[in-house]
RNA sequence: GCCCAGUUAGCUCAGUUGGUAGAGCAGCGGACUGAAAAUCCGCGUGUCUCUGGUUCGAUUCCGGAACUGGGCA
């Protein structure tokens, strides 16, 4: 059977993924999904740089402003909304065009891996937390050493949030999680994809992450965090850990002064761009797009159709 | 003009009882498969302001200069 084609456009924070894909959507006849994990909150505008009505014009989108942010999202959400998604679209005689930053989103989608098995344990992990708290990491470190070695191995004691999910796993499945691992890293893509990275020259890409948050202090995101901690005081959910928003919870508590969040915000989201690079250049069959080779957002795209068309 | 303090990594600063130096932050690299904008791991050579002197040896002690801050006129 033909497998089903579908473009990926990421790259860090700030590179200019937005703008381009609107375009691309345009060019080659495609339905937009999101990969953000945080773009899908309502109430999250200008801290998560979500297109504007305006700016989406004819091009349908998938995945923005579907939760309310005291409701916790995962990628398992992801993975099923994207894939209902990806059918709609394709019956639809169009391409569906993954866009966002979030590169566990994309990997989980891209390789569908498998997440059937079991909810989310909030019990389990709660208690597990429990016993690093008090007990210290080693402790927990030495239980997933008892039933999963490898993964022991691989994740390091100070990795809480980790050794929690492999115990997790171990616990509901009976498998080791770095078994389950392995089995997923073999898997081969359903998808007759192309999985564009943009990027830029470093220094330039932090100019412009350090602007765009000047921008966004002007477009009211200090309106958008006070919301937030109206509704989520103690920055339990996972929208409270967005970029621009938690930077705010301390401000709030009059911890610190409004220059101080500017700075942390900046500092965090050059951060945030950093990581998200090193996960893209450890991912296999990416095409990278580095504006450094290309005039303008004109040139990227005219490649990047020519390519897509071209497998077509 | 005089007196005092300072000048060490991109920034803030430790330190060397004289044997050419180290933290935090920044920056850089990496991991990641149900919290992922999360979470975690790793990486520290720099004219120790310049210039004379003492010394086997000075960033460290002494003299001078420059700059910065404070004080007195």
């Amino acid at each position: 059977m033909k497998k089903t084609p579908l473009v990926i456009l990421t790259g860090p924070t700030a590179v200019g993924k937005t703008a381009l894909s609107i375009e691309l959507a345009r060019a080659i006849n495609a339905s937009i999904i999101s990969a953000d994990s945080m773009q899908i909150y309502r109430g999250m505008d200008v801290g998560t740089a979500k297109v504007t009505k305006e700016e989406m014009q004819e091009i349908r989108h998938y995945g923005i402003d579907i939760m309310e942010p005291d409701v916790d999202y995962d990628v398992t959400q992801f993975v099923a909304m994207a894939k209902q998604a990806i059918h709609e679209i394709t019956e639809q005689g169009k391409i569906p065009l993954v866009v966002g930053g979030t590169g566990f989103y994309i990997q989980a989608l891209l390789y569908d891996i498998d997440f059937e098995e079991e909810e989310a344990d909030t019990a389990l992990r709660l208690k597990l937390s429990d016993i690093a708290r008090t007990s210290g990491n080693e402790v927990l470190h030495e239980m997933l050493a008892a039933v999963d070695e490898e993964s022991a191995k691989a994740i390091p004691a100070g990795n809480v949030k980790r050794m929690i999910r492999a115990l997790e796993y171990y616990q509901h499945t009976g498998e080791k999680f770095s078994e389950y691992n392995h089995r997923q890293r073999q898997k081969e893509s359903p998808y007759d994809f192309h999985y564009f990275v943009l990027t830029d020259d470093r220094e330039k890409l932090y100019d412009r992450i350090n602007r765009r948050v000047d921008l966004m202090m002007e477009q009211g995101i200090c309106e958008e965090a006070k919301q937030l901690y109206a509704v989520d005081q103690k920055g339990e959910h996972t929208a409270a850990k967005a970029i621009g928003y938690r930077e705010f919870y301390s401000y709030f508590r009059g911890e610190c002064t409004l220059e101080d969040v500017v700075y942390k915000i900046k500092l965090d989201s050059r951060h945030f761009a950093k990581r998200q690079l090193t996960w893209f250049r450890r991912e296999k069959d990416v095409e990278w797009f580095d504006r450094r080779e290309y005039e303008d957002d004109r040139q990227i795209l005219t490649e990047m159709t020519r390519r897509i068309l071209n497998k077509a």
